[in-house]
DNA sequence: CTGAAAGCGCTTACAG
DNA sequence: CTGAAAGCGCTTACAG
């Protein structure tokens, strides 16, 4: 088979603990002979077996990642690259659980990671009543939330600062002398959207702007919802000069409802997404739009993870800034032209 | 710690022995012991350590996945959601091999597989000359790509019907009475873009249509490339009476294209989609397209691992059958009605 | 049908 | 600074 610790020993001329030691770093080991088993190392391309590690020191360096199945928007795989970032930094493998499992009644999710030794999950994409976390939490295996604050002696989350992130739209848009701000707000009953709903509130009421209930759609993330949101806003009179969507695709729609209703933007009204997609950079014109650091969430979320499998106690809740990306469809109210 | 086999068989009054036996399904084990053993392990909910029996048995239930890091459209999402089915099925866990690694000069990619005695790896999202699959290959290391037309003695392939799903598309649209069928092709110099352009000349032929290159125009599976393909193909004269898309979302950049040109979808020009994702049915008139079994290309690529892994020889190349989805963006050709 | 024992490939006190 | 030995939790011939 492959080579393993004891053909290094021999090839070396040293005993297998020396190669072991070599190999963890003991700085007790002779400058020569660390020298001589890290060229055989080398030559040979030895790697230690997993397996043998896990089951022997208490590390399997292995992660689970837990996620629901509609992954398809970019967001995830934008986060997934962040992660991989913090795997390759840390030296932990990911292994992808399935969402399909954890509901089966003989099988406990929890039960497969500790017979898999994971020595702690991200979990990534659901909604607080989607799944009943509490066997996780109570597990006490180190778990790192993706945008859904759930907080445990071993739990904490990771998320963009989307209350701030709104609040800066509205913010921008005030100061360029918008007084009638709509927003199209995705989801407004999940951890996020409410945050996104909050941070509205926030910047109007800075602004001294009135908040008007028949200023606020809703959305799902898509563009289809945008789409429809932006033609109920544009139903209500006085007419909104701009809006602050809780997405790009979202944002995106509102600008082709926009457009079909005969009006311009931002000529007529001001579009803020949210996100910076790489689409936003590609629309014309170009979306103004809060940006979130997918990567930054990603690599944190695994930084986070081993920091509580270590038991630094890290924070357990780490926000992430967003930042408010200035382009083309934001433009000064009409009237202020 | 959590339970171990030693607790279980202390639990029930017998070996360890006896304990692996029934939970190997040996069939030498007397059915009360059997019965006794099962009973306690439900009740404490004993699993066996993984690395114990991956560094002793020469089966690690490992599998690795290797995808691109651009994994956004939805179709990647689908083949993994059928990929759970046969993960579940055959009781594999996916291991998530980064890209970012592959091209690390001390990091060997495969000697990554070995040293977590990954059983068998699924390659996904990657174009022929995107990555060198030699030391892959030739580590016997068994391999599906999907996608991707790599054989070798331990991999192989797994795909749609491509070449059929365009052609089916040109029947289609030639029963109906088009003669001047159109092809945006996306990606021609991948192996999927191939067989779906040669399934449109196909098509063609079989209708006894000629093929006119200035009725061909390239995308990128993107809305927006299937807009600005259509945008040439409408500058040509006599204009196109329908187009073949080789994927959904070039679809519906098509379509609007179409209609930003004064013309109507199908009234004078017919679309045909492929993939048939969600949108296609939410489209207004819903999308004609080729819908690919997403599902079946997960689960099969699972199937098919296995089966090399257990030595049985399966077939080198799976294609999964295509279906043609009739909806409401064809229509018999103007001059038909 | 059952169990004692060897061994998978490592790491880690421990003795020298 | 180095190495012999125990042991991690299993499975699998093998003997009974």
């Amino acid at each position: 088979m492959t080579t393993n610790i004891r053909d290094v020993a021999k090839a070396a001329g040293v005993s297998v603990a020396t190669v072991s030691k070599v190999l963890n770093g003991y700085t007790t080991v002779n400058p020569k002979t660390k020298e001589k088993v890290l060229r055989i190392v080398q030559e040979t391309g030895y790697r230690p077996n997993a397996a043998a590690r896990s089951l022997v020191g208490q590390r399997s360096m292995t992660l689970g990642v837990f996620l629901t199945t509609g992954l398809a928007h970019p967001f995830f795989s934008h986060v997934l690259m962040g992660m991989e970032e913090g795997l390759r930094l840390k030296g932990y493998d990911l292994i992808y659980l399935a969402q399909l499992s954890y509901h089966n009644r003989e099988y406990s999710f929890v039960r497969h990671c500790q017979s898999r030794n994971v020595e702690g999950v991200i979990v990534f994409g659901f909604q607080r009543d989607e799944l009943n976390f509490d066997e996780l939490i109570d597990s006490g295996i180190p778990t790192v939330f993706i945008d859904l604050d759930v907080i445990g002696p071993r739990a904490g989350y990771i998320s963009s600062d989307n209350r701030a992130g709104t609040r800066s739209a509205v913010r921008h848009l005030a100061e360029i002398g918008h007084r009638r701000i709509a927003l199209i707000s995705d989801l407004p009953d999940s951890y996020v959207g409410r945050l996104r709903l909050e941070g509205y509130r926030e910047g109007m009421k800075e602004a001294g702007l009135e908040v008007r209930e028949d200023q606020i759609a809703c959305g799902d993330y898509s563009r289809e919802s945008g789409y429809r949101a932006m033609q109920s806003l544009l139903a209500a009179s006085p007419l909104p000069t701009a809006v602050v969507c809780c997405s790009d695709y979202g944002a995106i729609g509102a600008m082709e409802a926009i457009r079909e209703a005969g009006l311009s933007v931002p000529g007529d009204v001001s579009v803020v997404g949210f996100d910076d997609l790489e689409i936003a950079r590609n629309v014309s014109p170009a979306l103004t739009t809060v940006r979130q650091d997918t990567r930054a969430i990603g690599r944190r979320s695994i930084e986070m993870l081993d920091a509580m499998i270590r038991e630094e106690h890290p924070a357990p809740a780490v926000i992430i800034p967003t930042e408010l990306v200035v382009r083309g469809t934001s433009a000064p109210a009409a009237d202020r032209r």
